[in-house]
DNA sequence: TTAGTTTGTGCAAAGGATTGCATAAGTATT
DNA sequence: AATACTTATGCAATCCTTTGCACAAACTAA
């Protein structure tokens, strides 16, 4: 059904460049007479017209679409940040196509690959692994392109992430604080910017307290919540078990708390759980999970200024942006020195 | 930096044609020396080419791509059917672009305005209202569309979604069967295919069991979890509060958790709670929600399935198909009968 | 009357890739 | 020596839109 200005233009016996001046461009600038207006536009409407994008976008080599790519849409994280992402980007008029790299770099690099063959305008990238050369070569092409949440020191690209290292000393001073001297991380890829800045936290929160590190303690090997069940369950095990969890992620929380349901192990009696990221369900959960909370829609907002600017402005000097995240205290930590007092 | 098929064509000296076989066609079918592929290849490489999705879909008149719209992508439910579709086209070399219309039809109007500019070859839409209008157009240009978790009786259109009169029923002839009789239904958006059903599913279980329906019983407007808060609130304060809650989605549930604690409302000795969808979340809520699971993956499958068919068959019979759901019984649910039975 | 301006519209190229048809040279057949 | 294939490549049209430039007609100013 779809018709083309060339038709517009025999039926109306108006060139296609009038067509196309009445019926995308203000055609105030040609000035079209109102009545040739008229007339287009009413057979237009009867052929139920529709611009190709193919087409315009070929010609104006410009798509006014913007490429995001997550290592996982059901991740309620990622999730949030695309729905925030989404609005920033209408409101400038921008469409965006999703991939989901399915922490997959092969499948990231395939990704990128069928955007820029798309010729989108620009690209916000949450990167799966530790090497970013497919990344430097998008750059080099300069191509518009942000890194949210997985960023790369190395690498001179704008990002947005959260403080992660802060993130995690926030919650394992908690810990600390609250008495627990046994204290395991279940991580999340390792090699992972967001992974490797969180193990930092971590282990720096113990130095600082004096609390000898134990690797028996650092465990696991992605975000999703196969591992934090899988993990848990060997930790249990562990002749001198933690006292306290300290998860990378909410997925892998989840995990964790299913691996505890399974052996009995009450939360925050028998186990203490702190969790990086902090879903919509974190405190419905049995117990209300204490987490750390990024500020997602202030990095989807920073990401997409970062973006525009870029876009603007192609060899401005390159920004990377860390946002303070937010430790929200729940039930789910017990305060081991009470109990040894009450003991 | 992006170069094109006329770039390596002087480069070589070959025509644009025989490089185009090269990089893309079986260079097979055309005969092309090993000797004109090596070189053509190697300048390509040199060049960093990359075909122009746009130019190509122009000229073949298809694009590869699926465009999908969702009433909101941070809802579980729906990003977890995303996933499964991403999943499924990219088995058969398809892409996808989704939309998220924000359960709002003038944005999911333009998002299939959009989505039919950039030319995809086919649509997965879940629509968000009453009307299907803009739907029967895309039906009658003959553009490939399946409608997901809502649809419409009405309208002669490939369907996929969860037999969602029988999950409610499901739900609420096991709160019966648990001895209750004063059963509310917070519904989602009202006219909504998906509610209805859930609806008349609720009504008639009461019905069946001789259970005279109280309007009042019956409350809500859309399905975010705000919904279920206020509702619930309002449903507490009821002169006769109903002793369990059938919500019509998992948004609406979390919702209503949220009253119940702040009102000190403890689940599920003072108020039983069933719910439609069944989030990974579920089963480590405080309490275990009992929930009607839909069959996700089958969904996605189902619809990616149809969608081919009829890409391939524009003029076959369309199809309505419909899944079982499944109860999953958990802990947020109190046999009414002990209790009356023990005080 | 002549020159200059305004109004309204069309021509044609460009953007990049694909492909049916044509063609040239070389090989095989009779 | 004439004919018929085969091999390897090029020509040119096509997909649809945008836009600088050109131009005719009508009008204004001198």
């Amino acid at each position: 059904m779809s018709s083309t200005l060339k038709d517009i233009a025999e039926k109306t016996g108006f060139s296609v460049s009038t067509v196309s001046r009445v019926l995308h461009d203000n055609s105030q600038k040609y000035k079209i007479s109102e009545e040739t207006q008229a007339k287009v536009k009413k057979v237009a409407k009867d052929f139920g017209y529709r611009v190709n994008a193919l087409a315009r976008g070929l010609r104006l080599q410009k798509t006014f679409e913007i490429g995001i790519i997550v290592p996982d849409i059901s991740n309620p994280f990622f999730s949030e940040v695309i729905k925030s992402l989404a609005g920033e980007l209408r409101k400038k008029g921008y469409n965006f196509i999703v991939y989901d790299s399915d922490e997959d770099i092969a499948i990231e690099r395939a990704a990128i690959k069928s955007l820029l063959e798309k010729r989108v305008d620009g690209l916000i990238i949450a990167s799966v692994g530790q090497d970013f050369s497919h990344i430097q070569k998008i750059r080099d092409a300069e191509i518009p392109v942000v890194m949210v949440d997985r960023c790369f020191d190395d690498l001179d690209v704008d990002s947005v992430s959260v403080d992660n290292m802060n993130g995690a000393l926030l919650a394992v001073n908690h810990l600390i604080k609250e008495g627990h001297t046994r204290i395991a991380f279940i991580q999340g890829l390792p090699g992972t910017y967001a992974n490797e800045r969180r193990l930092q936290g971590y282990k720096s929160a113990l130095q600082d307290a004096g609390i000898p590190i134990d690797e028996r303690l650092i465990v696991g090997d992605d975000f999703r919540s196969l591992n934090g069940y899988l993990e848990t369950k060997l930790l249990l095990k562990l002749a001198n078990p933690p006292t306290a969890i300290f998860t990378a992620g909410d997925l892998i929380a989840l995990g964790t708390l299913e691996a505890c349901k399974e052996n009995n192990v009450k939360i925050p009696d028998d186990l203490s759980l702190v969790t990086f990221d902090d879903p919509v369900f974190a405190s419905y959960l049995s117990p209300a999970l204490s987490a750390v909370e990024q500020p997602i829609s202030k990095m989807a907002e920073m990401a997409a200024a970062l973006l525009y600017r870029r876009m603007r402005n192609p060899l401005d000097e390159r920004r990377k942006v860390l946002l303070e995240p937010k430790l929200n205290i729940r039930s789910s930590v017990s305060r081991l020195i009470d109990k040894k007092q009450t003991e």
